[in-house]
DNA sequence: GACTTTTTTGAGCGATCACTCAAGTGTATA
DNA sequence: TATACACTTGAGTGATCGCTCAAAAAAGTC
């Protein structure tokens, strides 16, 4: 159910979402949906909640299977080759520049999902430092702060006509190499 | 006047700003307007060609001054160091993230831009090489590709909260001494 | 099967959307 | 000053927005 929501807004945004759209995908009239959900803005937080907590999992998944610095490199790769999920862009970097002009309440939402992405980003830099994979020197947050930045780039690049953002996924993960 | 309304789209994004926004800030009523500008459309893609050529402007301001190598490592911190700017993000893929899943007509223009910008920027890449700035091994359309995807990045980081965005530009800046 | 409670329904609310156009105002030429 | 033309005005268009609520249907309880 949400995560229906989830991809109706993750492709359309928040204002390029209507109610008769969601109700449509959600097979419900909009009284059921108002006691369901209270509001437009509610079930919206409650999809972003469900796309960070998605997106974290598939992350540890991840490590469990290759461990921090392969699972480092594979992320921005993974991250835009699905074809099927409703874009490639981050649904929360979305709203966050949709929302943030507005003052709306979501976009700190967003800022917050954002946050934690970028601990657990760093939390693996830090694991990678342990397992010798990656030079001490350099501080784990800082790599997250720079990794999780030129992930926003490249699912905005890969939303764009005629570019090969596989190509800019592999040239990041090449990078964390050299470290 | 298209200024203005290139600050209001840029700040707001599309859905979100009205006709009554653009009446209050170009101090015009409903019927001047259409009969100067035809649609909120095609105000929209004024606007939008205002801004790239701004870009575009400023870039060959920086090059004058500074040289190719130089002004491409200045450009990400002037990009977003501007505190009165209507947002740090890009406006052309605020309107690409915005619009894409609506196919609407906006988003190819966007995608122009996008291209030609990044055109700019090869370009600049070549003049380095030539320079002996840069070793002349790499290809310049895959360092501009990947330098935009970045500067996308940064601007998307620097209107997130609590993001030390200019350090990630100065990141910017100096992998492009290591070339 | 009768009664209570919960859930679903969809017509319709006021507000706002992008946009139109007849009427009014200003300006140029005679 | 009189006439022709260009521009501005803002009330108003139908459509759609997020959302409400009384009535109908369904489910639960005895």
């Amino acid at each position: 159910m949400i995560d229906r929501a989830r991809d109706l807004f993750w492709r359309r945004g928040w204002a390029g979402t209507s109610l008769k759209d969601l109700e449509a995908t959600l097979q419900m009239k909009p009284g059921s949906f108002y006691a369901a959900f209270g509001s437009k803005d509610a079930l919206f937080k409650l999809a972003m909640k469900k796309y960070a907590m998605d997106g974290a999992e598939r992350l540890k998944g991840l490590v469990k299977e290759l461990g921090p610095i392969k699972a480092l490199q594979r992320f921005p790769a993974m991250a835009i080759e699905n074809d099927d999920a409703p874009a490639k862009a981050c649904m929360l970097s979305k709203t966050l520049l949709e929302l943030h002009a507005h003052n709306h309440p979501l976009v700190s939402e967003a800022n917050l999902h954002l946050l934690k992405m970028e601990g657990q980003f760093a939390e693996l830099f830090q694991q990678a430092q342990s397992a010798g994979d990656i030079d001490k020197a350099h501080d784990p947050h800082v790599l997250a702060r720079r990794y999780q930045s030129d992930l926003l780039g490249l699912r905005v690049s890969a939303e764009r006509d005629g570019v090969d953002a596989k190509a800019i996924a592999t040239e990041i993960a090449d990078s964390l190499i050299r470290l």
